[in-house]
DNA sequence: CAAAACTGACTGACGAGTCAATCGATGGAG
DNA sequence: CTCCATCGATTGACTCGTCAGTCAGTTTTG
């Protein structure tokens, strides 16, 4: 039943009428009305379950000891790597997280909420990396957290949706492949290793 | 009369009715349908004038001589400082352009259009620090663009609209101080200088 | 006065949500 | 084994509010 949220992440909320959920569903649109509130109350649920096994799997990456700069890279990495396989599999749900827009003000929000909760992650994950001494402590962790999060959520929309491989070098690469190049980019930047 | 833009960028598109734009500008219904042919119309008018008026502002930073890093951070901090604050003074455009979702096919195109074109001028630019040897050329231009992109937009949408100081470390700063770290991300990443 | 600019009540389509009617599984009685 | 009562699940035609777009008429401008 809940495939249909494909809907609003290809088509956006608004654009999705109950009707389409329901052809796609092969079912009737009282039957919709049966098993949900509205049709706000299944984009909230559709975003809440998605929070939480998105939290879970970022939630593998916090760091206990200190480590090299190649351990730090690598953890990362490999982080990326999960969070990537985790977007492909639910490239709808990520769709949905990724822009928001066009949704009710309580959905958004609730997308907001997940947006959060993902980015306070990476503020911890930072932060504990400044203390053990293995990152400058000269920037804020907060703001190098909304750097991080913005690379990554570009890159996921563009992987997971631009995908016009002459005009974009990112849609055709592996899950491996984009975590390396992701996180050589979070530590070194342009100027590279 | 385009001044009502605004509402599109704060509320999307579709929760955008006509009769709020016309209240909103003070003339009836009719007097909008004698400017503009429709809704969608609008949308358009704005987004493509809004792109001319961007890449103007984009396009003064292409490179023409080699020079050295600190050099190359300077000119990017500069050019990043040109962007926010155009991005400060047509805040509801960028609204537009950042998001897109909630728009009808034909207006997100536009849109798509506009972020490839900015996407494209970086691309020119870091083609032509590799050339000059100013960057390293293990990576590819195209991805890295991307990642600069990425980078760019998400700075912008939480400068400009994720306005809750005690969450957010980015909507309390100036344009050069922001440039100044997004530049600083940009060439040197996490590690920093 | 003629054309351009403007008005706002109206319409027609569309789509979320409702509801009375039906289906079919379960089980208890005859 | 058959019949029927019960009830959760399902149906789709319908309602009813909303809103983009229209138009016959009015005002402004040159």
């Amino acid at each position: 039943m809940e495939s249909a949220l494909k809907r609003f992440a290809l088509h956006g909320y608004h654009s999705t009428k109950v009707s389409d959920i329901v052809a796609d569903a092969g079912v009737a649109q009282g039957t919709f009305y049966w098993y949900f509130k509205s049709k706000e109350a299944i984009a909230i649920e559709i975003v809440q379950d998605g929070r939480e096994r998105l939290l879970t799997v970022i939630g593998q990456g916090y760091r206990k000891n200190a480590g090299s700069v190649q351990d730090m890279v690598s953890a990362s990495e490999h982080l990326l790597t999960e969070l990537f396989h985790f977007a492909k599999q639910n490239r709808y749900l990520m769709g949905m997280l990724l822009d928001g827009t066009g949704f009710s003000e309580v959905v958004r929000q609730e997308i907001t909420v997940t947006q959060m909760a993902m980015e306070q992650s990476f503020v911890l994950n930072i932060e504990r990396a400044t203390e053990l001494g293995m990152l400058p402590g000269t920037i804020d962790a907060k703001l190098r957290a909304a750097f991080l999060m913005s690379l990554i959520e570009g890159v996921l929309s563009r992987w997971l949706f631009r995908s016009s491989p002459e005009s974009d070098a990112i849609a055709v690469k592996s899950a491996e492949l984009l975590a390396a190049e992701t996180a050589r980019f979070e530590f070194f930047g342009l100027l590279g290793i």
